[in-house]
DNA sequence: AAGCGAGTGTAGCAGTCGCTACATATCAGA
DNA sequence: TCTGATATGTAGCGACTGCTACACTCGCTT
């Protein structure tokens, strides 16, 4: 007769994937624990069982987030270096532009919110995240750049700032700003 | 007698600066019809009386917030103008650093977070604002400026970008970015 | 075999949510 | 004076919130 399905023990390793997704797909802030608990094949119960409180599930949640931005980031790092800062800045934007990163980018604003007002976890998740980005940011300058360190920040302000204007739907006014300083290729 | 207490009659009008207050000190995305109608001095029933819906309400209040953010700017737009690029970002990030603004900066994040969502409202509330914001840095710019236009789109993707990264506590690496682009003055 | 702690389902608590029904009160025009 | 629109308070609905109490089944050690 067929095995008895085995169910693998539930950790809080094997429920952050699956809350991750569902934050992914409905948001962060409007998250409850019902609905994170159906999305991850449980009860609230034992979400509390787990995480205690909703507050640290939260924590837990963005540290986990931050993380698995950090391994995307380090999966695209692999290309050659760039030949010059404007390819390093369009090589980002299309990485962001990308469709399987706009649930990411949508949530990133969520968090964004979230540490302007000091949620818990929040900040710490956020500048997590910048500072894999930076990284990658420094490893990917051009050889020949006059100022890797500097230029990485100002290349990264800058695409921080094109990212936001594009949420908010002034993506023409950001590629303007781009071009006019001279980080648009062509 | 003392005249009785004629009320002013509560109006839309009326009812929108004291829901902006408390969405500036409470957030957006919490805000419920009962405080926010205790802060207005109602009851919900009434905010639904004369809004129709909390969604209404939603939209009504994100476009009067954004009006009154262009009264702010029409207001501080006085000075004259500035002599270098550097200086024109260190006025405006002065502007966004000053204590007053931090109700406002933290709600702007909110706003951000909701169009990134495409909450109603939301988008062309940040759009005007947006918009607002390019006009006076046009304004703004050296007389000498070689590309007026486009440097103040420039100017504007290098401050978003900061304001952002300094919400995250990134806020040296936006100093730095701001550095090695030349837009730091000293 | 006895007992123990981890894990889990069911039920439910007290509270808040957006919103509505109903009863008035006020005031203008007919 | 009647009529109708505008305005306001009270009570409450059903859904949902985070969280807990209780009972139960396991796999394990003693």
């Amino acid at each position: 007769m067929a095995d008895a399905p085995k169910k693998p023990p539930m950790t809080k390793d094997s429920l952050l994937p699956l809350l991750t997704a569902h934050v992914l797909a409905h948001g962060l802030g409007g998250a409850s624990l019902r609905p994170l608990a159906k999305a991850a094949g449980t009860s609230d119960r034992m979400l509390i069982y787990h995480f205690g409180t909703k507050e640290a599930l939260i924590v837990d949640l963005l540290g986990y987030i931050a993380k698995v931005y950090a391994a995307a980031i380090d999966a695209a790092m692999g290309g050659e270096r760039a030949a010059t800062r404007a390819d390093v800045v369009a090589r980002i934007l299309a990485h962001g532009d990308a469709p399987a990163m706009q649930p990411f980018m949508r949530l990133w604003w969520e968090i964004v919110a979230g540490a302007a007002r000091d949620l818990p976890g929040y900040q710490m998740a956020a500048q997590a995240m910048m500072g894999e980005l930076l990284g990658w940011l420094e490893g990917q300058m051009p050889e020949n750049d006059p100022d890797p360190a500097g230029g990485a920040r100002y290349l990264m302000t800058m695409i921080e700032g094109t990212l936001m204007l594009s949420a908010v739907g002034h993506s023409d006014t950001a590629l303007q700003g781009l071009l006019a300083g001279g980080l648009l290729p062509s």
